[in-house]
This record gives structure tokens, sequence and C-alpha cells, in this order.
DNA sequence: CTTTTAATTTACCAATTGGTTAATTAAGAG
DNA sequence: CTCTTAATTAACCAATTGGTAAATTAAAAG
């Protein structure tokens, strides 16, 4: 998988609240199908489709055992989104954004205030 | 917006390639709707609604100059982003699944060789 | 006032998503 | 062999997504 479809496909399997609680469920052990829908409202199949949208995106892994089909967290892939996201610290932490933001306003309300210049 | 939600929305921003192409493009300042739209081979109604997902997701805010629309980076969102991501991170730093992966497969394979235990 | 440029809105389309119910497969248990 | 449990597949549906072309709005420029 290219980089960019491997993101591609981790951001959008985490953008849905089931799946980021069936991660999260997984991160204290492994469980079966069963054991994971067990918290949700939603039919068994639903579960399945999530967990094969994980599973396209390499964040969990398929065991077999007799009738139950354990899934592993597989973190790899969150590994490649925290690098991403890392690019962008400093415009959260050192509040660039923010302080573009107010010299803009400050530049714009001085134009207001003095058109000529 | 619950901070659910925030997660929901911004994840799926991220999922497409070309938002975030175009988080990288203003991660170097801001620009207009055509400055932005310049890279790619889409339509620029195409552009305006992936910048209305952005918007929604709160990683940019657009402000108004003239008959342009700058666009300017919003990072805010990137730390929940972070935070979540960063909960996972012993599991790709220590190897922590593939550690388990490994133990389970031992365990199989006993079972397979000496099945009676 | 007319024209040009920037951008959005509207209306439409095909593909994908997240869900359902019903049927099917797989394996252990009586 | 039959029954039960676990899980998947198949078929379907409504809503969303990512794209288009055409029409519209907004503002500057001639």
């Amino acid at each position: 998988m290219a980089p960019d479809d491997a993101l591609n496909a981790t951001f959008a399997a985490l953008a849905d609240p089931t799946r980021r609680a069936i991660l999260a469920r997984l991160a204290q052990g492994e469980a079966s199908v069963k054991q994971l829908a067990e918290p949700f409202a939603i039919s068994a199949p639903a579960i399945t489709k999530h967990l094969k949208v994980l599973e396209r995106a390499g964040l969990i892994t398929r065991g077999r055992e007799a009738q139950w089909r354990p899934c592993r967290l597989h973190a790899g892939p969150l590994r490649q989104v925290a690098d991403w996201v890392e690019e962008y610290r400093r415009f959260w932490e050192q509040r660039l954004d923010r302080l573009e933001d107010y010299l803009r306003e400050l530049q714009a309300q001085e134009q207001r205030h003095d058109p000529q210049s």
C-alpha cells in the first residue's frame, strides 16, 4: 500500500466512534467479535463490517480459534498518524495560528481607521 | 461540538489526500481558494467543498478580502488527534502488539504439536 | 454601466458508507 | 446426526461523499 493510501485508510477507519471504541477495547487485550459487539446497540454484521475496515487499514489482525475469530490490536499504522500530526504541533503549541489571526485582525482594523495608508 | 463529534469530523477531514495537501499548503501561509486549487486537477466547486469540510472540522478559518476568501490554518483540533493517538504509542513503540502475536503463535504451534495439553 | 475575476450555490451523478434482515458457513456439544 | 453458537456473506436501503457543469453572487476594473 502506498503510504498516502495507508494514511487515507487509517484516518478513515478512525473517523468512526464505534471503531475507535473497538480499538480502545482491544488495547486491553484480544477479544472475539461477540465480545466486541456487546457494548453496542448494533447487529453482528455491522460489527463484522467495522472489523473489515479496521483490518484493511492494518489496525487489527485476526486469528482463528474454534468458532471464534479473536481480534488483536495492531497499532503500527498509528505511528504514521502520529508522525503526520507531529508536523503541525508548532501550529497549535506556539499558537502560531491564533497569532496570525490576531495580527491580521489588527491590520484589518488599521486599514478601516486609516484607509489611505 | 461534543469532543467525540469533533474527533469524528477531524479524522474524516484528514482522510482525504487533497484536504491534507491543502493543510500542508496552508502551513506555509494563508492562500486564496484559487491558489489552493492550482495544484489539483479538480474543479473550483470541488475545492470549495473540501474547504467546507475542513472548516466544519475547525481546521481552517476564512477571511474576506475584496473578492478573495483567504484561508488560514487553524491547527487546534489536531491537538486532540495527537492526544488520542498518543494513548496507543506504547503499542507500536514497545511492539506490544507484535509480542502478543509472537506469543500467540508459539502457543498455537505448541497445541498443534502437543494437542493433549 | 459592462466586463472580468473569485468564489459559491444549485442540481445532478456514481460510488461508498453504515446500517438492516435473512441465509450460510464453521465448529463444538449432546 | 442434530443442535447451538460464532461469525460471515448476500441483498438491500438511506445517507453521505467527491466529483461535475451551469448559474449566481460579489467585488474590482475598464
